[in-house]
DNA sequence: TCTGGGGTCCTAGGACCC
DNA sequence: TCTGGGGTCCTAGGACCC
């Protein structure tokens, strides 16, 4: 029994270049919300030296000098592209455990009957990938989820294994370990691999062959879960079904530095109404709000180089019973920010998050209070029928202003190819 | 002289993931 | 000028209980 990672090449991109071929070998990147930030990139842009997460306006000579092709984040694309692609995968196993928007643990177990190899295995679901959906995807097979990581990621950094890496003996496990930086292990990240190299632990096999007490002191039990993993005792299960969510949260910034109450109360009506919406969609009640206020940390003040007067500042206020009706959570969210809220400031964020989450089922009427108001539940439910159809935002609350000055930066957004009628493509 | 020994719950902070 | 937006888990320490 192995577990296998399949894993899309630069998802976003090739979502991209799935509709537009015209792409394929040329320099593109795919930006952050509202965008902000590089959030993708071809392998074009990055053998260009165009670093993940970096701002666009830092990039601007180097995308222009050489022609990238920049995108804004068209979600409705990507999701609907990333759910194909988790269909397919059921047509060749029957454990498919959906890890993120373009990553799928698969367990590989029985098939050597129906395929010569397990690397036949991922060969043809690469070739079925990229036949159905145009999308390149790399697989790789180990003895754990943590070893698959790591071959999945030698699969695309190596041309020779065309896009499958399988990794079932202990010969060749070892010498991937050997090779592979503890850095780029799935759990090690900036501050371990950092604390790992002052104790002159620089590979995966070192981190291997460390004592379990060292590991358990510095690392915590998750680092000693990895560990076990790097010696092929599964510690990290295939999880099937969707564990329930704890919390839903939604803390976009403005596009510019707001300093007034009232700005601020439209954007928490904006924000909260869309935590709302995937919480209904969830079939979940809140019992908890958090609201929270900050200012750029990025900003500095001209001559001294400090930052421009922070703030931060968060508050949580308890509902008296669970709901999921926009109206009356944003009583108690307006509470909260009003009592958070300083004069003097310019802020850059008004952030809101939903906690305490049960399922709608759940609700049961207090003994002293009412029970949470159905009615106004329900009313919430059709207003999301009627956004839905008619788009988003159509019908709001009145403390969400309409405001067409905001800018809307969405400079670069491609067709929604697959989910809008009006965008499919025609074919002539 | 000698000052108990269990628990639970909550929160903040730190690490990580995509 | 412009700097992403979601999530999870673990631990230590404090408050409180009997």
């Amino acid at each position: 029994m192995l577990y296998g990672l399949v894993d899309a090449n630069n998802f976003y991109v090739s979502c991209e270049r799935a509709f537009q071929p015209r792409l394929e070998g040329k320099p593109v990147i795919v930006l952050s919300n509202r965008d902000g930030c590089i959030v993708a990139r071809s392998n074009e842009a990055k053998a260009l030296g165009i670093k993940m997460g970096k701002p666009l306006f830092e990039c601007k000579e180097l995308i222009e000098a050489h022609n990238v092709q920049v995108f804004s984040s068209n979600y409705s694309l990507y999701g609907d592209m990333s759910r194909r692609l988790m269909s397919t995968l059921t047509h060749f196993v029957e454990e498919v455990e959906v890890y993120s928007i373009d990553e799928a643990f698969i367990l590989a177990d029985g098939y050597e009957g129906v395929y010569p190899s397990i690397r036949g295995l991922g060969s043809a679901i690469r070739q079925t990938a990229d036949q159905w959906l145009r999308l390149p995807v790399s697989i790789g097979f180990g003895l754990t989820k943590t070893l698959a990581k790591v071959a999945n990621r030698l699969a695309k950094a190596r041309p020779e294994l065309e896009g499958v890496c399988v990794l079932d003996t202990p010969g060749a496990i070892s010498q991937a370990l050997e090779e592979y930086p503890v850095g780029d292990l799935w759990g090690v990240g900036g501050r371990y691999a950092g604390m790992l190299k002052r104790n002159n632990i620089t590979t995966a096999a070192q981190l291997r062959d460390a004592p379990d007490d060292w590991i358990r002191q510095f690392m915590t039990v998750n680092g000693l879960r990895l560990v076990h993993e790097l010696r092929g005792t599964p510690c990290k299960l295939l999880e099937l079904s969707q564990p329930a969510r704890k919390s839903i949260c939604s803390e976009p910034g403005f596009g510019q530095l707001v300093p007034d109450l009232e700005t601020l109360t439209d954007a928490l009506t904006s924000h909260l109404s869309r935590c709302c919406e995937k919480l209904r969609k969830q079939d979940l009640l809140c019992g908890s709000v958090t609201v929270y206020l900050k200012t750029n940390r990025h900003r500095k003040t001209p001559g001294n180089g400090l930052p421009v007067k922070p703030y931060y500042n968060s508050v949580t206020v308890e509902l008296p019973h669970p709901t999921s009706s926009t109206p009356a959570l944003l009583k108690y969210a307006i509470s909260g920010l009003k009592s958070i809220f300083a004069f003097g400031y310019n802020y850059q964020k008004v952030g809101i998050m939903l906690t305490d989450l049960v399922p709608f089922h759940y609700r049961q009427k207090g003994i002293f209070v009412e029970g949470p108001n159905e009615k106004m539940i329900q009313l919430s439910a059709v207003v999301d029928k009627i956004n839905h159809r008619y788009g988003k935002d159509k019908l709001r609350l009145a403390s969400q202003m309409y405001n067409p000055d905001w800018p809307m930066k969405l400079a670069y957004l491609s067709p929604k190819y697959t989910t809008r009628w009006e965008d499919i493509l025609e074919v002539k």
